[in-house]
DNA sequence: CTGTTAGCGCGTTCAT
DNA sequence: ATGAACGCGCTAACAG
């Protein structure tokens, strides 16, 4: 039951208990056990009384470091964004660490703002969603002996790891899955991939695997997530080169493209539809939208496995990987029954 | 162009711009103009060259504060709590205050260590998405003169306010709406209301204003989400009663309702369809759901500004809503023509 | 095993 | 207008 006013502080336990400042701060660290077990009671009944808790900041500052890790992400009201953050957020927690969150909304400039407060709080390792090319800063941030991962974005000139999806594999599953449900045109939507490399990485390897897989690869660039109707229209008429499908670079896509099918009135499955990042939705838009899940959950460890290993002068180090496998959700979307005269 | 390996700090660009501590503390705090204009050059290219950034661990400890907010999710997987989270981040970061979030899960035990660490990092202000019941906690951390406010939930015996939506207007809003479009019947779905205020006070209002508009209403709570098929289906037969309609009591039933309607093969629209928090996917189920969107701008905005008018002694505290009202977001699943003559 | 001492990086009197 | 000295709450040497 604590009773001060303000937060109680170490050496009023320590008056309280009748000893001195280190034991009661030996009591609250690792050396516990060196403690007398009256001592460690005597502390422990004066800490309770005063309701004391060790002021992290202090402890930070003398160099026991900040137990603090520090996350950017681009936009934070993206599901997948979510998913990492939340899964990060375990993992830290798990190994003692806490995490302070930023959210740069995709601006280059709060990115920028935001990287200096997280090293101002002195985080001890950077999870960094990139919006832009912060490549000066983070470099500086490296140099200073600050651990950082790079999450699902690379930054070009910088020599840092990236964790995320295996894109090349996701799109490869992607494109076998709709090679195999009968589509033979296959038209790949996409945002803007400047300054994110792993929408680069999946348009490459589309335009690529299309063209060896020798089905009709198309590829359209959504500018504020405004498709072309025309573009669209025609393609689901998929008259030319046999059943079409789209396939969508990532959640966002796939939201503006349902959108689309269903103002054009474009039927789903009939036009193949499906969709990296899998969202809750998927399975309630009739018939199912077919995705590839991330595994977030994986990426999310890796990244906090991978900061912890360089804390602990990378040790026992435990291996991880940087890229991630998507697990596929086959659902309606893609699964639809073709005139066999076209397949 | 930072050079050094590890962290400058105050002393160093002290040394490098031959002045003290002090004049370098004051430039990089509110008395900047008190400084000669040489020395202000002085300072600035020194702490440029050594790429100094204040500690704000260091800063936090002498008194200055640690201008940290700390916020507790009860799940930070769900749409509107990410959406407030954002406002508030954003709405921190506004006034110079870093926000550092915790998700709990909905598990009280996580929620007590949260707090304790929350409390640790010296946040000056806390935001409160409920799980628990964490009442002696939080009593504690107030009268330890942290302010405090309490998100969507409220926790009984704990005199603090609650900012979020206006429950009563919304079940109101909802039931104008149903009764003007012809529903008779009234479902009214639910997760538990242990535990969270806001399920309590829309159920309470909603078996209460059900009576007055002589609709006939009754409630499912659903537990683990698991709908009853048989009451549902019972319920779309309406030939008792008139037209009736599902409404949900928040996004997570909103999503398990649809899920199910799906499933028993019964129509949206000819049986109604409505829920509380706006989802994104709420457009593209055809023909559109129905739904009261929360302004979780409003909501976390008002929740920062309550916290800073406590810091700021209330001062000029500006006033501020707790309670805020839905916006009805109409489509086709409340809008359905039915047979005039059940209506 | 325990207490004493000295900083960590910074803000803040109080002199100059 | 500027600097010297002290202390914030804590951990880490170093004694005893």
């Amino acid at each position: 039951m604590p009773v001060t006013l303000s937060r109680a502080t170490l050496i009023e336990v320590a008056k309280l208990a009748g000893t001195s400042k280190t034991s009661v701060s030996r009591f609250f660290g690792p050396e516990r056990e060196r403690l007398t077990p009256k001592l460690q009671t005597r502390i422990a009944e004066a800490a309770d009384t005063l309701g004391y808790q060790p002021n992290l900041m202090a402890r930070g500052l003398k160099g026991g470091g900040s137990r603090l890790l520090g996350m950017l992400v681009a936009d934070i009201r993206n599901p997948f964004s979510v998913a990492v953050v939340h899964g990060v957020e375990q993992a830290a927690r798990a190994h003692g660490y806490s995490l302070i969150v930023c959210n740069t909304d995709n601006d280059p400039e709060q990115e920028q703002q935001h990287l200096r407060l997280l090293t101002a709080y002195q985080v001890e390792g950077l999870i960094i969603n990139a919006a832009g090319q912060p490549e000066a800063q983070l470099q500086a941030i490296m140099r200073s002996g600050v651990p950082l991962v790079l999450l699902d974005r690379d930054i070009r000139q910088l020599d840092a790891n990236v964790i995320g999806l295996d894109n090349a594999l996701a799109i490869d599953m992607a494109l076998e899955h709709l090679v195999q449900q009968g589509y033979r045109s296959i038209l790949y939507v996409s945002e803007s991939p400047a300054y994110a490399s792993a929408r680069q990485e999946r348009l490459q390897r589309f335009t690529q695997q299309a063209a060896t897989l020798g089905v009709k690869g198309q590829t359209l660039i959504l500018s504020n997530l405004a498709a072309h109707a025309p573009t669209l229209k025609a393609f689901a008429k998929h008259s030319v080169s046999g059943p079409g499908a789209v396939l969508c670079a990532n959640g966002n896509v796939t939201l503006a493209m349902t959108r689309r099918f269903q103002k054009l009135g474009i039927a789903i499955g009939p036009t193949g539809l499906m969709g990296i990042d899998e969202l809750e939705w998927c399975e309630l838009i009739t018939p199912g939208i077919t995705t590839l899940a991330q595994p977030t959950d994986d990426i999310s460890h890796a990244a906090v496995s991978y900061l912890l290993n360089q804390l602990n002068g990378s040790a026992q180090a435990s291996p991880l990987s940087y890229r991630h496998a998507p697990r596929l959700q086959v659902r309606g979307s893609t699964t639809f029954k073709h005139d066999p005269k076209h397949v």
